[in-house]
Parts: C-alpha cells; sequence; structure tokens
DNA sequence: TGACAGTTACTGCCTAGGCAGTATAATGAC
DNA sequence: GTCATTATACTGCCTAGGCAGTAACTGTCA
C-alpha cells in the first residue's frame, strides 16, 4: 500500500485508527504528551545547575538561531506575546539577554544576548544535545531522521 | 549500522546529535512540543461542541480504559494530585463524573462516569480519533506503528 | 496629508498546573 | 496491640501561560 494518491483512481491512504480498535489513552496522542515532559524534566534537572529553565533555554535556543525580536520568537514556537514579555524581564533579570531599542522602527525592542547570556549559551546547548541524545539511546541515525519526518509531516497535516 | 550492541565489541550506537552539527531549534525536542500544542489546539476545537476541553477528555479516556481512583490516573499521566482534585471538581461540576466513597479503603475515592459521561464519551473518542488519523494524513500504518514504536522507545529510555 | 489598518510590546485578569503541607485512613514492624 | 510509615485526597500558595484590551508606532492608500 502506498501512502501517496494514486494519479488513476485518486484513492488516499486508509486512515491509521478506527472505530473499533482506537485506545484513546494508548495512541500517539498521550505518548506525545509523556515524552514531552519527560524532555523537559531531564532538561530542567541538567539545567539547573547553571540556573536557567528549559523554558528559558528554548528561548535563548531560538536567539542564538538568528531570531531577534519578540515576536519573531513568538510567531516561531506559537507562544504568547504576553507571556513572551514576561518570560523577557526574567531572562533580562537572569542577565541573559538584554532589550535594545532600534531606530528604524520604535515599536520593535531588539533582543541580544548580554556577555553571560554568550557565555552560557554553548553550555546550555551542550546539556540539552546531552538529554536528548540520552532519549534517543539506542536509535540508529536513520531512525532519528525518520522520528524527525514523521514529526514534521504532523505538523504539515496540521 | 546496527543499534543492537555487538556482543564481542560492546560498542554502542553512536549519538545521534553531534556538537558541530546540533541544531537546537530544529532536533527533536521542538518538533515534539509543537506537534503536542497543534494537537491539543485540534482537540480542543474538535471538542469544544461538546463542551469539554482537551484535558478533560484526557482524563475521561483514561477513566474509560479502567482506571477509577485519582491517584491511579496521576500515576499513569504524572499529573499533579493537586491539579487533579481540582480536575475532578470540574468534571463533577460540569456532570460527567461523580465521586464515590467505597467502603474498602476509606481514603480513596472511586470515580464513576455518569450517565451524560458514559453518553458523551463515544462521542469524545469519536471526534479524538478523527483529529489524531488527520494529524497522521499520509501515513502508512507501518509508519504509524513506527512512530509509536520510537515515542515508547523515548519513554524506556527516560 | 490624513484617516485607517496592521504591527509590536505591554498590562491586567483568568485559569491551571506544580509544590509543600495537612488530615485521615490503611499498612507494616515490633 | 501500639506506633511508625505509607497512601490518598485535599488545600493554600506560587508560577506561568492564554486572552483581551491598550498605547505607541509604521505603512498604505485615498
Amino acid at each position: 500500500m502506498s501512502n501517496i494518491s494514486s494519479m488513476s483512481t485518486n484513492v488516499s491512504a486508509p486512515d491509521i485508527y478506527d472505530t473499533k480498535t482506537f485506545e484513546p489513552a494508548r495512541c500517539v496522542g498521550p505518548l506525545i504528551s509523556r515524552v514531552r515532559v519527560a524532555l523537559l524534566e531531564s532538561l530542567d534537572r541538567a539545567l539547573s545547575p547553571l540556573n536557567v529553565t528549559s523554558a528559558q533555554y528554548v528561548i535563548l535556543s531560538i536567539l542564538a538561531a538568528g531570531a531577534d525580536s519578540a515576536s519573531q520568537i513568538c510567531r516561531g514556537i506559537s507562544y504568547d506575546a504576553g507571556s513572551m514579555t514576561r518570560m523577557i524581564d526574567r531572562l533580562e533579570q537572569r542577565g541573559l539577554l538584554k532589550r535594545v531599542r532600534v531606530a528604524d522602527d520604535r515599536r520593535t525592542v531588539k533582543l541580544q544576548l548580554t556577555d553571560e547570556g554568550r557565555a552560557l549559551y554553548p553550555e546550555m546547548r551542550a546539556l540539552a544535545m546531552e538529554v536528548i541524545n540520552d532519549l534517543l539511546r539506542g536509535f540508529t541515525k536513520a531512525e532519528a531522521r525518520q522520528l524527525e519526518d514523521f514529526l514534521k509531516r504532523m505538523l504539515e497535516n496540521a
């Protein structure tokens, strides 16, 4: 069976779960939620020596990936703009980043890592990588790439 | 490359991500979080006509799967016991379940679906199934089983 | 140019989960 | 049989995200 619609018959792939056998508590939904919880718990534990939470790390990693404004980050990860304001407050208070008003668009505040943020980020990144590698223990690289592919396809379907 | 350690050399599978190429914002971590958000958003949208939230549905589905006490559910999904008390309050107020004190262990309260809960649950289940099937659009059944397997293996690693 | 819509950041309010502490009941050790 | 330990549910407090409303600002278009 192919998951690609036939050009001649236009049939689509069958539904994965059917009414007779669908077990809500055992399908991919709860699995994804539980994996996420496990991941965040490990991440918080790993980052705690640096006095950084997993949520803070997420923001910093997006910043490090090139984003530089609050709204940009919010769009990128569907994060609430109000929460983002307060998250930035905390990160600023923690000394990891700073707000910089820019002249060409006085609505936006540019976000920049402080010296401490720049110094600490590689450590966070290394710890996070360790956590994820550990969660993927026993996976071949091909399997991991396939998992990424599955998740991306689910996102495209949403 | 095999993901099974060789018996003679005892080498383990290589790490999935390495320091040089690891991109925190593009690895499985954020993907899982985003898929979860997308899933819950769709679920909430689908269940809203029934006046049930995705969080409430989750509890009911575990109840329907055989669990019958609060602590049992909390253990099953790593849910906070204090939050569970209030969640049950809401579900009771919504008329979907009821607390039943039992004689053999007077600490526990048994949770039972009300008539309305029993009547409504199949509809919730059908809607949830639709949401997940939609998220898995284009997947073959083999791919979906493999995704489940990947997630279970990650949970075992945690 | 000036009204108007869209964007950005922020604030107040609400909800919900996490954590710590408590009361009651059951269990186990001795 | 009594006392300590554990289990269960609950409560208060805190934190953080979602939503709605606001103010400042930009860009557009009549």
